[in-house]
DNA sequence: TAAGATATGAATATCACTATCAAAAAGGTA
DNA sequence: TACCTTTTTGATAGTGATATTCATATCTTA
């Protein structure tokens, strides 16, 4: 997979542009916008949310969900944007324009912190590997209570 | 939280009954049937596949889709049952009888690995803490192509 | 064992997501 | 540019997993 860390906008909408080609797809006002609106609001967003936003920056596209749903998808699969499940708050999805991480989700205000541990990482390839597994993707969530829901905490008893 | 690990299934089934007391719920016959059911067949189960192997050991009781949900729902809640979210395959469920652990995943074949990283968990709680979160919780799933999947693909080609 | 509670199964609803389809837009070609 | 073919779109209906509703059945305790 390319790495995308680096990329400016118009780099990403060219290898947008470039992935659209290769398939033989189009490039469309609501593709655009909703590339554009990932790129230009780096949060972790729910789908719903997303199409809410795309559709507040662009009235005129008048989008609809399935197009928000689609495109995601479309992006995933090529690697511009990543999506983390987080059970029941649902799937959030980021664009892929920064290194790798997971995530520390705090159970009570929802915050996302994000981090990396090259450590884990490695640790997590020697598993696999013991395990006679070729290590192609993984998963991780830490969860627990943020220091200002902390705070909260202990002014609410 | 209690510690499951090493209970006999007597054992399991009076702390299931003390939970039920302690929450003025009742001891049903649907609910020992799920209950022994998990206990005795230590598999990672999807609720549907759970439903029809109570059914199937259980006839007698005509049980309900909804009461396994209910009663799985229950068990979880009271640390007595663990589920793992697989995204597009589903959740499942495992009685919470074995030491934590975390799962490597076969994305072809659905196989699952246990494992555990005394390790890792311990960089978690480091992760944490660096980030002024009181950790709860973990979510690990290692994703990868399991051996014999692997020679599997190698024929195919 | 009767009273008063919760639990149950069947049916229905919900929720996030996917499929369908007619109309619109894209983009290659001349 | 105008045309033509293909893909895309938004609205809508459909799906599958899980939740809820409700009348009846089953527990628990006195
Ligand atoms: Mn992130
Ligand atoms: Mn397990
Ligand atoms: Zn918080
Ligand atoms: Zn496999």
């Amino acid at each position: 997979m390319k790495n995308f860390e680096t990329m400016s906008y118009d780099e990403l909408l060219k290898e947008f542009k470039g992935i659209l080609k290769a398939n033989a797809l189009k490039f469309t006002k609501q593709r655009e916008a909703i590339l554009s609106t990932l790129y230009n609001n780096p949060k972790h967003f729910t789908s719903e949310c997303l199409y809410l936003l795309v559709k507040q920056k662009h009235p005129e596209l008048n989008i609809g969900i399935a197009t928000v749903y689609r495109t995601l998808s479309l992006l995933e699969e090529n690697g511009l944007v990543s999506s983390i499940s987080l059970g029941a708050q649902g799937k959030k999805f980021e664009i892929a324009n920064k290194p790798h991480h997971d995530h520390l989700i705090c159970s009570e205000c929802g915050k996302i912190v994000e981090f990396e541990n090259e450590q884990i990482e490695r640790l997590q390839q020697q598993i696999a590997e013991e395990n006679g597994f070729i290590l192609t993707d993984h998963l991780m969530q830490l969860y627990g209570i943020c220091s200002e829901c902390q705070k909260k905490r202990t002014k609410g008893d």
